[in-house]
DNA sequence: ACGATCACG
DNA sequence: ACGTACGTGATCGTG
């Protein structure tokens, strides 16, 4: 056996690190001890659990003062056997290390997750801000530092510079740092006491400022969502694959043409801004650093495109815009898609992207490795990757514009409020409230901006570039939007003087505290609409893992659910998830549209199957689904 | 490491 | 009094 020493918080620690199997003896000693809770860690191969080449290599267990530093190819039985025992874990970020356990040694997640504490969620809940942002960010380190000893070790930094004295790197460091490395080891037994104390401190914070309600869903939802995780996306491998091809030929084929103006990165914002230039295009817009904007707003007008990537027919279009645009596209899908899509897969051709619960300050869900809350939803290709098991059929729901009813809800606002009771299309409502019946489709979309604009916070300026509208029309329909609802403005107006005389916070009716920027108190409005929005889908997963639905779910998108469910019952599934995500907030129906989308997420988007290809359907409503009443 | 860009709700 | 667009993840170039 070896042990290590080291000084935490101005006291010894010991890091036990056992050999041989007599040396477990002592480990069983420490388990038997009587700690009430344990922490736990592990350190492994890489981040992506579920790809062929992962492996767990050490498992930690820990209390405040001393630390067991297990090899999982030498006494994984031993560790799975300690995790079974039916006691409470801490774990600092729990939803990976579950994972890594549930899949590696056999140790279930849903025995170990209920009885799981995680200092991440404690800590976001106290205070959700990245160090950016004037937070303490949620690492262990800099919350150890903060709340336990502020001469913690960076431990991830201080591996990352011996991997690279190693000849390794960041990359290659966690898979090919030898095993029994003693600054490998030495952190991984601190990560746990670090853990162990801070779970100490945050645990009664979070008790103190009467959020343990709140604490106990999140820890009940961040199991939920490994759960999806561990599910994972079917992939249409030959798909990719063929479309991965097809969009790099694309790609090279429109550098081919820059290149025929000189530039030989498109992705070089610098040489293709001198390129234009040298053509004689006028570049007006600069960056906030002052560099010149090419971006897709700047290029597209040039190629003679609208947003939607159709002629304008306005002015001869600048093909090296053109393929600057199109060749930039091409390359980011395939790369930040398609490539991605085919290296995160498992041996199953699935994919299982990171789902974290609480991660944007507003606690908003966020999905990674690879980003599938961000695909392209203008076009089926990508979304045409993933398919439904054999047998099955994708479905999903979404919200009727949540962020609005949310609003109308908080702010209490009786007009908007009878508008949705009375199922009215709201944006058509405010422009006939405002313009009367002879109002317009631009109308419309002129009172829908003023309303994102209301919750996002913004002014007419923005709006108007936005939208394109005459920046006076915009400040006119601002004006009559406060005189036709002017309980939003109230409302927003009352946020921001409790923020400015009171904590800088705002305080969400789940309870969630949101801290806000000095300078930008005006975003007040958006986080409690859009962290209560995330709420709502949020209470809609856990009900609809109540309801004994929660094997059909597959990923949440802010406002939709995605799901599968065998193709003979879809319809009913989805209606019955639909149902579920309902419900009345503070007197405000919170509505959902079930859909029925066939056997790939792309036919929720337009693509049409014809003898096992995807075609363009000739017009296409983004979404066709089944109604219910 | 950081800014610019682009994908989403 | 006025006005402030919100939140993410990923890649690439630049220094």
């Amino acid at each position: 056996m070896r042990t290590l020493t080291h000084s935490v918080a101005g006291s010894t620690v010991g890091i036990h690190i056992p050999e041989r199997r007599d040396d477990l003896d002592r480990f069983r000693a420490f388990l038997a001890q009587g700690d009430k809770v344990l922490a736990f860690d592990t350190e492994t191969t890489g981040l992506d659990v579920y790809t062929p080449e992962h492996r767990l290599r050490l498992a930690q267990f820990g209390n405040s003062r001393e630390a067991w530093v297990l090899r999982a190819d030498a006494f994984g039985e031993e560790i799975a056997a300690a995790l079974r025992q039916p006691r409470p874990y801490t774990m600092h970020n729990a939803q990976y290390d579950l994972l890594v356990v549930d899949r590696h040694l056999g140790v279930r997640l849903e025995d170990l997750g209920p009885r799981t504490y995680d200092t991440r969620v404690l800590a976001h809940l106290l205070d959700p801000r990245a160090p950016q942002e004037g937070g303490i960010g949620l690492a262990l380190k800099p919350l150890s530092a903060v709340y336990v000893d502020p001469d913690a070790p960076d431990t991830q930094e201080g591996l990352t510079t011996e991997f690279r004295r190693l000849g390794l790197t960041k990359a290659t460091g966690w898979a090919g740092i030898p095993i029994d490395n003693e600054l490998y080891t030495r952190y991984a037994g601190l990560d746990v006491i670090f853990a162990h104390r801070l779970f100490r401190v945050l645990g009664p914070m979070v008790r103190e400022i009467g959020l343990d309600h709140l604490s106990k869903f999140e820890h009940h939802l961040q199991i939920l969502l490994a759960i999806l995780q561990r599910r994972g996306f079917r992939l249409d491998v030959p798909y990719v694959e063929t479309l991965r091809t097809d969009l790099l030929a694309d790609a090279e084929a429109y550098k081919r043409v820059a290149g025929r103006y000189g530039v030989t990165n498109v992705n070089s914002t610098t040489q293709v801004a001198a390129a234009l230039a040298a053509m004689g295009e006028a570049l007006t817009e600069r960056t906030a650093s002052g560099a010149t904007k090419v971006d897709k707003g700047v290029l597209l007008p040039l190629a003679d495109l609208s947003l939607g990537w159709e002629r304008l027919d306005v002015r001869a279009p600048n093909l090296l815009a053109d393929a600057v645009l199109r060749s930039k596209r091409a390359e980011k899908w395939a790369t930040a898609y398609a490539s991605a899509f085919l290296d995160l897969k498992d041996a199953d051709d699935r994919l299982h992207p990171s789902i974290g619960a609480l991660q944007a300050r507003t606690a908003r869900m966020s999905i990674s490795r690879p980003p599938l809350q961000q695909l392209p939803s203008s076009d089926w290709t990508i979304r045409r990757a993933f398919v439904a098991d054999p047998g099955h059929t994708i479905i999903a729901a979404d919200y009727q514009a949540v962020e609005m009813r949310v609003l109308a809800a908080l702010a209490d606002v009786p007009r908007m409020k009878e508008a949705i009771a009375n199922g009215e299309d709201l944006h058509a409502f405010t422009a006939r409230l405002i313009e009367g019946d002879g109002f317009t489709k631009r109308h419309r979309k002129l009172y829908k901006g003023v309303g994102f604009g209301k919750v996002y916070g913004g002014g007419a300026v923005t709006l108007a570039r936005q939208t394109g509208a005459d920046l006076d029309a915009v400040k006119r329909a601002i004006a009559a939007y406060d005189r036709v609802y002017p309980e939003i403005k109230r409302y927003s107006r009352r946020l921001m003087e409790r923020a400015e005389f009171g904590r800088r916070e705002v305080v969400t009716p789940s309870g969630r505290h949101l801290p806000l920027d000095r300078d930008r108190l005006y975003a007040a409005t958006n986080y409690v609409v859009q962290s209560t929005a995330r709420d709502l889908l949020a209470q809609a997963i856990a009900d609809i893992f109540a309801a004994g639905l929660g094997d059909h779910l597959l990923l949440p998108v802010h406002d939709e659910l995605i799901a599968q469910a065998p193709t003979a019952d879809a319809e009913e599934v989805i209606r019955e998830i639909g149902r579920a995500m309902e419900s009345t907030f503070f007197g405000v129906r919170i509505e959902s549209d079930p859909d029925v989308y066939g056997p790939s997420w792309g036919h929720g988007y337009g693509c049409a199957e014809k003898k096992g290809r995807c075609v363009v359907r000739e017009s296409h409503p983004r979404k066709w689904g089944v109604r219910h009443d």
